[in-house]
DNA sequence: TCAGTTACTGAACATCGTTCAATACGAGGC
DNA sequence: GCCTCGTATTGAACGATGTTCAGTAACTGA
């Protein structure tokens, strides 16, 4: 057979992706395998390479929604004016959002990217975007504070609750603390706050 | 040919995890693989499976080794009896450790076990014994607190620093913040210090 | 010297990502 | 309606992976 109409380029790089993300979200990353998205789809391996590079661009194209999830995600966080209660929010948010895709989540740390693949500009956009909607609130936190010191801690205490939150996705943090993870992530929010309050 | 007397049982998993560690260390852990290690102590595939179960099990003797290089690095930190430049100077020797060990560093959380492999009792005991040489520093911060609590402190700038060094680590660092991963990391450790100090 | 055990080999299996010649379909021109 | 041309899909293939295992050679103890 060749070139069957039965579904456009787009429609069909669409497939490809939902099908990749669902195997990645109900499975893990390690079910994920070209033939594995090619035959829940309906076509064979060969077909994916016409569309994508390599399965990385795949994963890459998945993480992309992993990444607008969580946006969406903080989007959604339960407002609040007292700026302390709201960086908790947000904490919340991020914790709920992990948990509920954590295979999506360690996906999107999965490394990979050798040989000088760069790293996508809307990857970087993203994860600013998110730095960004918390940086005001350290701000609101201690007013007179530098405006770029604010932003630093949103983006520290942004990668803090990351890197618990990863240690537990991969099971390593009850290596290091026998607690809740969401109270450890409150804790840690606390400490940022603290920290930033008194300059 | 077979059963050659070249080495003993213990010689021939000591040269499995020296090669493997080599492998890691050089070309990383995605370059490692069966045969490379076979081949590299001049033996054939099958071998390495009369004498471990699997690569994870080869992979899990090399982060043995990586492990007590970090609890090596703690012990030759610079001393000081300050506990405050004590903690910063864990932390460069924390830092100096994973920046000269980077693909062996990250090899400790490449995640496979999967199928209820559990995490064997020496991971966890190392573990514990890097946070509780930093305790006691914390408690001498602020020595009315209480030891449980600055256990916990000690844990999370642990973790803290960890991730941090795992971003920069596999290059994602730098999507987050565009300075100088040291610097990052005393100042989380400040952050810390300061979140404590005031209890 | 001989039996028994052990440890190594080498081939094999199933899987993986990826490539590519062959081919069959859709579209545009006549 | 036909023919050509380009393109999308296929299916087989390649080299690699982890792992298994029958066969066998070498050591060990009697």
């Amino acid at each position: 057979m060749a070139r069957r109409a039965d579904h456009s380029k787009d429609e069909l790089t669409e497939m490809v992706v939902v099908a990749a993300r669902d195997i990645i979200a109900t499975e893990g990353i390690a079910k994920l395998s070209a033939r594995a998205v090619a035959s829940r789809i309906g076509y064979t391996p060969g077909t994916l390479y016409n569309h994508f590079r390599d399965l990385d661009e795949i994963v890459t194209a998945v993480n992309a929604r992993t990444l607008a999830g969580v946006a969406a995600a903080f989007a959604e966080a339960v407002k609040s004016d007292d700026p302390r209660q709201m960086l908790h929010n947000y904490a919340d948010a991020f914790i709920g959002f992990i948990f509920d895709n954590s295979n999506l989540w360690a996906a999107l740390f999965e490394f990979k990217r050798a040989d000088g693949v760069p790293v996508p500009a809307w990857y970087r956009g993203n994860i600013e975007g998110l730095a960004r909607t918390i940086a005001p609130w350290f701000l609101k936190l201690r007013p007179d504070a530098d405006p770029a010191k604010a932003a630093e801690a949103g983006k520290l205490v942004f990668a803090s609750i990351h890197s618990v939150s990863s240690l537990q996705n991969s099971g390593r943090l009850a290596l290091l603390l026998d607690r809740d993870t969401r109270s450890v992530v409150h804790e840690l929010v606390e400490i940022h706050i603290k920290a930033f309050a008194i300059g």
